[in-house]
DNA sequence: AACAGCCTCAACCGCAACGAT
DNA sequence: TATCGTTGCGGTTGAGGCTGT
C-alpha cells in the first residue's frame, strides 16, 4: 500500500542531539507524559521526527537507565537470554532493568561477540566453533579478519547463518529447553546454577535482586515503556506514595532504581541543570530532601529536583 | 605532533506488529 | 475484512574518540 515516512522530513534536524534539544524534550515529557509520539516535537518545540524523539528519550534521556558499561553479571544474563531469545533485543532488555535494547545489542557486538569467539563459541548459535571443520590457517586469517571488519558489520552473517539463526530464533524458550545439553557455556550454567533459575525460567530480575543492598522495590522498567504510552502523564506508583515532588511532576510511572545504581551520567545531569538552571523551572528544595529521605543521599546532586 | 586505522555507540532506516475505524 | 496510522524492533551506519605507529 506504500507506507507514508513517519513524519514530514522537509526542514527536520537529524544526528546528534543538542543539550538544548534534550532539555525542551525532557521539559515536554516531563510535564505531558509520554503520548503520541508523532505530536511531541511540534508540541515539545522540536524539529525532530516523533520517531527520534521516542529513541532519544528511551535510549538515553529516561530517567531510569543505568549508565555506563554492563556489569559481568548483566553480561552474562545477556548471553543467556540471548541463547534463549535470539536477537530479540527488546525482549533481553526486559530483563535487565536500567538497560535499553540499543545498548545490549551494541554491547553484545562490540563485545559479547568478540569474548564468545575467543572462548571458542559461536555466539549465533552458543555451541562449540566448529574448531575441526576449519583448518588453523583460516581460522587464523578469520581471526585477522574479524580484526579488520567492523563486528557490526553483517559479515558473520552469510546466508546459511542467516538462516539458522531464524531458525534459532523461532524456537520458543521450550524448545529451545529441549536442546539445553547442547548448552556449552560452563560458567553461564553456574550462574544460572547459583542463581537458582534454569535458563527456561529466566525471572525477571529486580533491581533489588542484582544490587543486594538495594533498599526500593521497583518492577522492570524497560519493558514499560509501552504501557506508558498508555497514560497521558507517566505513572509510578511506587514513588508517588509518600513522594510529593513526583506527584508534582506528574511522574507516576517511572522505575526509579534504588541509590546503588548510577543513574545519572555526566552528560544528563548536565541536561538536568539545564533544566533546572531555566527561568522557567524552580527547584523545589523540600521535595528534594524529601527524595534523598526515599531513595538515599548519593545522588542528591543529580536528581532530585522538581519542575513546578 | 601528526596521521591512519580501529572501535564504540548514538542515531537512523525500513519493516513488522498492532490498534482503530 | 481491509485499510490506515502509529509505535516498536532489529539491522545498519557513520561521526567522533581512541590507540598505535
Amino acid at each position: 500500500m506504500g507506507r507514508q515516512p513517519c513524519c514530514d522530513k522537509v526542514g527536520l534536524k537529524k544526528g546528534p542531539w543538542t543539550a538544548e534539544e534534550d532539555k525542551k524534550l525532557i521539559h515536554f515529557i516531563l510535564t505531558n507524559g509520554q503520548c503520541c509520539w508523532r505530536a511531541v516535537p511540534k508540541l515539545a518545540g522540536l524539529l525532530r521526527c516523533g520517531k527520534s524523539c521516542r529513541l532519544r528519550w528511551t535510549n538515553y534521556l529516561r530517567p531510569d537507565l543505568k549508565r555506563g558499561l554492563l556489569s559481568e553479571f548483566e553480561e552474562k544474563m545477556v548471553i543467556d537470554l540471548h541463547a534463549q531469545l535470539g536477537n530479540r533485543w527488546s525482549k533481553i532488555a526486559s530483563h535487565l532493568p536500567g538497560r535499553t535494547d540499543n545498548e545490549i545489542k551494541n554491547h553484545w557486538n562490540t563485545h559479547i561477540k568478540k569474548k564468545l569467539r575467543k572462548m571458542g563459541i559461536d555466539p549465533l548459535t552458543h555451541k562449540p566453533l566448529p574448531i575441526t571443520e576449519t583448518p588453523p590457517q583460516e581460522q587464523e586469517q578469520e581471526q585477522k579478519q574479524e580484526q579488520i571488519q567492523p563486528v557490526t558489520s553483517s559479515n558473520d552473517t552469510n546466508l546459511a547463518e542467516i538462516q539458522e539463526t531464524k531458525e534459532t530464533d523461532q524456537k520458543s524458550p521450550l524448545e529451545v529447553d529441549d536442546h539445553q545439553e547442547d548448552y556449552t557455556f560452563d560458567t553461564m550454567d553456574q550462574m544460572v546454577m547459583t542463581n537458582g533459575f534454569c535458563i527456561d525460567e529466566v525471572p525477571l530480575i529486580e533491581p533489588q535482586e542484582i544490587f543486594s543492598s538495594s533498599t526500593t522495590s521497583t518492577s522492570s522498567s524497560s519493558s514499560s515503556t509501552s504501557s506508558m504510552c498508555q497514560d497521558s502523564t507517566i505513572s509510578n506508583s511506587n514513588i508517588t506514595n509518600n513522594n510529593n515532588l513526583f506527584e508534582e511532576l506528574q511522574i507516576t510511572d517511572f522505575e526509579w532504581p534504588n541509590n546503588d545504581i548510577d543513574l545519572w551520567g555526566d552528560e544528563l545531569s548536565s541536561c538536568w541543570d539545564l533544566l533546572m538552571n531555566d527561568g522557567d523551572v524552580a527547584v523545589d528544595h523540600s521535595s528534594i530532601s524529601q527524595c534523598q529521605r526515599n531513595i538515599g543521599s548519593d545522588h542528591q546532586d543529580s536528581w532530585a529536583y522538581g519542575i513546578l
